[in-house]
DNA sequence: GCTTGTATGTTCGATACCGCACATAGTGAA
DNA sequence: TTCACTATGTGCGGTATCGAACATACAAGC
């Protein structure tokens, strides 16, 4: 069982915490829990924005699908920030699927609430726009790995990128689900898991992944996380992760 | 030699022609007009975003660059919107590159001045917001199709969206760069361009390159050039292109 | 004309990944 | 315990793309 704050908190989302106080308190009353369980669909693509939500815990994933039922993952969000951009940018809807990669709490916003608050502009408007770039950024890194890098190292990538947003270094999911993440074959995510284990960096068995050695999977790793990572960092510094450990 | 608008009218750009005339009227004192010839990169790569740029005329591509070279395009811009999005996300810099594909005719404006008007919310910042949206899917879609679809598909997708942002049917642009925007080998753009030519689909020779049979073009790509077309109008039917002829 | 440079064409072996078929091993329910 | 199911492992031929080396052909300037 994942373990979970024992009191909630909306700060708990950096995004939210953020905030000034005065734009906090007025969403405040406004933010609703909610939970999703791994392989909730959150939207789907070309359905009407009617909520946003902003993670606590857990990862959702932004998928893009192909007619052939193929698919590709071209972003993650985490506590960092909101799921449900296509709100503000003006779009009502996205061409991508949002889906849960780790059991979610998060808290709801009724979009129509959202957006009068956008529409004041200030520094809510400017935090939201600065997670979208941050998104822009990783779809873009996305893009350019999966043309020019091993899959043993978009593998890397995506592990990293999961923990990054997981409370441990443990992560529930199973090679079949990653394989769809990454676009690749199920057989191929599991020839480079047996590398990597061997090598010492995860551990694995039956849906169970825990990473042993995070600097040697960075090393192990192309160059798209740093990227991403540092352009991520550097975006979204308003509030260090740490600091929530508080 | 490309032809050229005798009267240059800002207006060729369709998001500035979209403006609510007292927008429009704020801004056309600002704007001046600059040529920028093929391969001029617009922006470096964690550059400062010191002006934005409207163009009329042209094609600029944002490509992502890795350490060893390799680059891969993630999304182009013609009259249909703006380059230099970073500057109202509020990232002050992009980690991807800006380059002209196709001679550029552009109405330059500060990065203030924009950023002024972008505060006052309001229509501009609707359309810029929108148009960054049409640019979000745009990259998602190069993601997936960099993954799961053949050299000669997404030649035909490149050679798509290209020739939707220039008045004719023709395109100066050798293989070897067509490679660096795809990602993939010189060798591979021209085995593809055999085939697409040998079908009587395109014609070329040393840099010119003529689309003879556009839906046949659309019939050997994969669906990713029509989601990005479809999900663009929808997101930025302001104007319609042929509005522009009048 | 000739020369030089750039653009395109061709070949060859290497390889990463695919699609498929099937084997093995945990795990939970009857 | 047994069964059924899901997760992982393995082997095989097929193929798209790669990297490199080299051949041809067009174009512009002298």
């Amino acid at each position: 069982m994942p373990h979970s704050n024992p009191i909630e908190d909306p700060k708990s989302n950096r995004l939210l915490a953020a905030l000034p106080p005065a734009d906090y308190e007025r969403l405040l009353p406004h933010l609703e829990l909610v939970g999703m369980p791994l392989g909730h669909v959150v939207y789907e693509s070309g359905a009407r924005t009617e909520r946003v939500y902003f993670p606590t815990e857990g990862i959702v994933s932004l998928l893009s699908l192909m007619e052939n039922g193929n698919s590709a993952e071209i972003a993650v969000t985490g506590n960092e920030g909101l799921v449900g951009i296509s709100l503000f940018m003006g779009g009502v809807s996205t061409s991508s699927r949002a889906v849960v990669q780790s059991t979610v709490q998060a808290y709801q916003l009724q979009a129509s609430f959202l957006m009068k608050e956008f529409e004041r502009g200030g520094e809510l408007q400017h935090l939201l726009l600065r997670f979208t770039q941050a998104l822009i950024t990783q779809m873009a890194q996305t893009a350019v790995c999966n043309r020019h890098h091993s899959l043993i190292q978009q593998l890397c990538r995506w592990l990293l990128l999961s923990i990054d947003r997981l409370p441990t270094n443990e992560l529930h999911m199973t090679q079949e689900l990653i394989s769809n993440m990454l676009g690749v074959r199920r057989e191929g995510v599991t020839e480079a898991s047996g590398i990597l284990q061997a090598e010492g960096l995860i551990q694995y068995q039956r849906g169970h992944i825990v990473v042993l050695n995070r600097a040697g999977l960075e090393q192990r790793c192309c160059e798209c996380y740093a990227v991403v990572k540092k352009e991520s960092d550097r975006l979204l510094h308003w509030i260090a992760k740490d600091n929530l450990a508080q």
